[in-house]
RNA sequence: GGCGGUAUAGCCAAGUGGUAAGGCAGAGGUCUGCAAAACCUUUAUCACCGGUUCGAAUCCGGUUACCGCCUCCA
């Protein structure tokens, strides 16, 4: 089955066709680094890996670049405001990211190019487009031209004119057009720079991406991604950068997440409504906010509240129980064939409809009710009196598998008890026995209190951490 | 002004022509010593109006509401 992806370039859904046999070469714009990440910024590294991981479940070998903004206006003014130089803080928040984005599940990118490390070769790509005459150097400033760019706005789907009657462009005094974007700005007195042939400057915002794209991944690449806020200028503006360096097409397919909503505004500064991800993983499970991303589109908008949060969370307990209900069953399986192709095939269809699923655009919402059934299914399964080690190795491992497309783990390491709780816990089976159940439940509440959840069943009892 | 998106049950959310997936919350039941977990049952004239069609949430036209981009932004 091929992989459909809707694509921003032609507003439909594609066949996914790679440039070599096997491997997806990705890139997605990747955070400017002044500040801790909201969970805005989460949502693109959430969705984006899960896409990555998809490709890979696919047998996909995966180029995965994400780039770090590491100089700019906003780093500037932080830096600046804090006291300290543009490379401590960038570096700060980079680290900050990392963190961040590993505790949500996030796989490590092939390769994470800053902007500082990448200097050369942003050079050499503008010097290259003012000689091909797409750019202009005007009092130490490179900018752009769009106009020399045939199919410009072809992402964005608008026309050049119609972009003037926006009105709301300034024009420079040293740009030609209003349309024209910098590639290169000269330095402020006092500001970190680096050398260019058109003097001390540094890149403007757009050039970086172009750059790395062809230093790591080449001419043209499988997937361009990144927030839906960047399809114009900033996608518009690489597009028109690197076609006219090379004359190939930059990338064959576009791809674009949608917003957040905190309680139903648009999450801004001004509005003082931005959730950092830091601060909401550091109270909730991360996986939490990964499900909760993942159970709607990636292109639609998602609203955050902390309700919506909770409800996420009952879901995943659900998923999550059923997988370690299975775990606990297993123990008290046999070597049964009584149905067991029945049900093994009953859940090679549900991975068949989960794969279906994925291949539709991604479609991580309808992918999580896949997972649902499978689980409803395990509970049924786990019901019988008796079970087949072979089918809740299958029911486990395929659960197992699909989660770990989304990026979720379930897994828990299920370390020893300590001994005293060992104790009363077989304390309680005594008692239960002789059916002195004032003391059972004496014992049971007293380990709810310390986060063990006690919970009979015919195969005996069975804890979990709650 | 230009480009685009969204409107489905109490809440969230899929669904691009054949009489509405899934989850959360709620109610009732089964199982259990009691719980828990689980299972079963239960909740929608798909924003509005008109059209195309044997048949539309789904296509077309119109209306309303909300939102995004066109300026730094995930």
């Amino acid at each position: 089955m091929t992989i459909k992806i809707y694509n921003t370039l032609s507003r439909e859904k594609e066949d996914f066709k790679p440039l070599v046999e096997g491997k997806v070469s990705m890139y997605v714009c990747g955070p400017t680094v002044y500040n801790y990440i909201h969970i805005g910024n989460a949502r693109p590294a959430i969705v984006f890996d899960t896409v990555r991981r998809y490709f890979e479940y696919q047998g996909y070998h995966v180029d995965y670049v994400l780039n770090f903004t590491d100089v700019d206006d906003k780093i500037i003014k932080a830096a600046k405001e804090l006291g300290e130089e543009v490379p401590a803080i960038s570096n700060k928040f980079i680290q900050a990211y990392l963190e961040d984005v590993d505790a949500l599940g996030v796989k490590k990118a092939t390769h994470n190019p800053r902007v500082m490390e990448t200097m050369d070769d942003i050079v050499r790509f503008i010097e290259l487009l003012v000689e091909k005459g797409y750019a202009y150097e005007a009092d130490g400033d490179v900018y752009f031209k769009p106009r020399a760019f045939e199919g410009y706005g072809k992402l964005s789907h608008q026309s050049i004119d119609e972009l003037r009657s926006g009105a709301r462009i300034q024009v420079g005094e040293k740009k030609e057009d209003p349309l024209d974007f910098a590639l290169w700005k000269k330095a402020k007195e006092g500001e970190i720079s680096w050398e260019s042939p058109w003097g001390k400057g540094r890149p403007g915002w757009h050039i970086e991406c172009s750059a790395m794209v062809k230093k790591y991944l080449g001419d043209t690449i499988d997937i361009h991604a990144g927030g839906q806020d960047l399809t114009f200028p900033h996608h518009e503006n690489e597009i028109a950068q690197s076609e006219a360096m090379t004359g190939k097409t930059f990338a064959n397919y576009w791809m674009h997440n949608g917003y957040i909503n905190i309680n139903n505004e648009k999450m801004s500064k001004s509005l003082g409504n931005f959730v950092l991800t830091r601060d909401l993983i550091s109270k909730h499970d991360p996986q939490v906010l990964r499900f909760f991303m993942l159970s709607v589109h990636y292109r639609n908008p998602i609203n955050f509240t902390e309700e919506l949060l909770q409800s996420a969370q009952n879901s995943l307990e659900r998923i999550k129980t059923a997988y370690q209900n299975l775990e606990h069953r297993k123990e008290n399986s046999m070597n049964l064939v009584d149905h067991k192709d029945e049900w093994i095939e009953k859940i090679d269809k549900l991975r068949k409809r989960f794969e279906r699923e994925m291949d539709d655009d991604f479609n991580t919402a309808n992918a999580i009710s896949v997972l649902f059934d499978l689980a409803k299914e395990a509970n049924v399964y786990l019901q019988l009196k008796q079970t087949s080690t072979e089918v809740i190795d299958v029911f486990r491992d395929t659960l197992q598998k699909l989660l770990t497309v989304l990026g979720i783990d379930v897994r828990e390491e299920k370390e020893l008890l300590d001994e005293e709780i060992e104790n009363l816990i077989e304390e309680r089976n005594e008692a239960r026995k002789n059916r002195d159940f004032r003391r059972a439940d004496g014992i049971r509440d007293m380990l709810k209190e310390k986060g063990i959840v006690l919970e009979d069943t015919p195969q005996g009892v069975r804890w979990k951490r709650g």
